[in-house]
DNA sequence: TGTACATCAGTGAACGCGCGTTCACTGATGTAC
DNA sequence: TGTACATCAGTGAACGCGCGTTCACTGATGTAC
């Protein structure tokens, strides 16, 4: 028994040369579209156009991806993976109980991914690409981990007492019943109303970023990153009502 | 000198005949587009498709819109003009004092007209339309009617003495500045700290929607009227600090 | 009221372009004995 | 180490489609005298 016979056997073993250059190639093609994605907008993105930047003839790409939708949706993957370990990282860098400075790192951490790759910003939480629905079975899981970090963050200052949610604003009694079967399901769940303050703060993140991105806010704020910082502030301290520990 | 003479002359007189086809058939194009818009998305709004339905030949639309994009950007101000008109009226249909019902009525009708008209929606707030750029002459004023009616709540608002902004959240000298000098060109001037809390408010309104009508709320909440609603007075009474008078 | 002319809506053909996807194929790279 | 075979990447042609825009034109509707 040879080793590169078990190696192709068990297929978790480490890749064979060929395996090497496709995934290779695979990555290759991501990057391309990527670049038009940025150019030209989802709607734009063309299988065509990716294979005469790759130096290789139009049907060559179906090797590698089915169909222009499976590309898509690779490109989508991608862009919620990546924008989630940034988030993830910038929680992890922080002490467990500094709640005020894990909701910022997080948020920023957004912000700073999103104006880096706006394109790939307007693909996961702008318009919803014509024609194309996303398959949830391969989206839903790395769409996760951004708002999964942003629900532990509100699960431990809640745990730590750190959250000042006031009763007084009152919520229909079905949409407590929803929350609370929703927030019943995490790891550590929380009451209905302190989960509802984490949407709102949610809403907000993803309303800051989308107006500056999309040009609402040109000729009203130049530096966008000084208001959205202060933005953060407010709403970490307001509408979550976190407070500093001790 | 006949009345016919006159009225062709000054043109502010009552329109022709044909000016009054002509119009009508600007009109039903608009809304064919409007109606593909909403199937296809912006991205896909062809003039040949409209033409089409309009029962012409592609080149006859060329008499109506000198392109494509001229008519992207008839459907985008009238969608401003739309929306703005009804969040004008459900201002205006509330008590000058109630800031609160205001506030609500204002958010209310935004959402209304964006959940009954998605694709419009998409088109002012979602991804921008790749290779298109709005010429702002046109679509700034229009855009401005929305905002235009917070920034008058807000002010009102702090006029009257129901605006509670702790200044105990800091911000940067220079974005203070920033928001003094556009706060100053209002019809009536105020804080920044008390501006900046109404952009937060805004990006909140904007976050909820799009959030809601791109897909990223379901399996989360059903109700999702009811949790904006819920948002909305979060946001009036802790980001705005908006209090009952009296 | 009637004729001559101007205006304008709409036609039909064409230009040049790009797209997604299929299919039979060549030739290089790997595998088994 | 050498040969026979299988696998797979990439080719090239084709199908059928849609797009925006231009241009010379016909024919109906309006206007001036």
């Amino acid at each position: 028994v040879t080793a590169p016979v078990d190696e192709s056997a068990t297929g978790t073993a480490r890749p064979t040369r060929r395996e090497r250059v496709r995934a290779q190639t695979v990555e290759e093609i991501k990057a391309i579209a990527r670049r038009h994605l940025a150019a030209e907008g989802s709607a734009a993105l063309s299988l065509r156009a990716v294979a005469r930047e790759l130096g290789v003839v139009s049907s060559a790409v179906y090797r590698y991806f089915p169909s222009r939708d499976e590309l898509l949706t690779a490109l989508i993957v991608d862009a919620y993976e990546e924008s989630g370990a940034l988030v993830e990282t910038a929680d992890t860098a922080c002490a467990r109980d500094d709640i005020l400075g894990r909701f910022r790192a997080a948020a920023t951490a957004l912000r700073t991914w999103a104006v880096a790759n706006p394109s790939a910003y307007a693909l996961l939480y702008g318009s919803p690409v014509p024609g194309y629905h996303a398959p949830p079975e391969q989206t839903i899981a790395p769409a996760l981990r951004t708002t999964g970090v942003l629900v532990n963050v509100l699960a431990d200052a809640f745990r730590l007492g750190l959250v000042a949610v006031d009763e007084s604003i009152p919520a229909p009694a079905s949409l407590t019943t929803e929350l609370d079967r929703v927030a019943a399901s995490l790891d550590f769940p929380i009451p209905a109303p302190v989960f509802a303050r984490g949407l709102t703060a949610w809403a907000h993140l993803i309303g800051a970023i989308t107006l500056d991105l999309f040009g609402h806010l040109q000729n009203v704020v130049a530096d966008r990153a000084a208001l959205f910082d202060h933005e953060v502030e407010v709403v970490a301290r307001h509408v979550i009502g976190l407070r500093h520990p001790g």
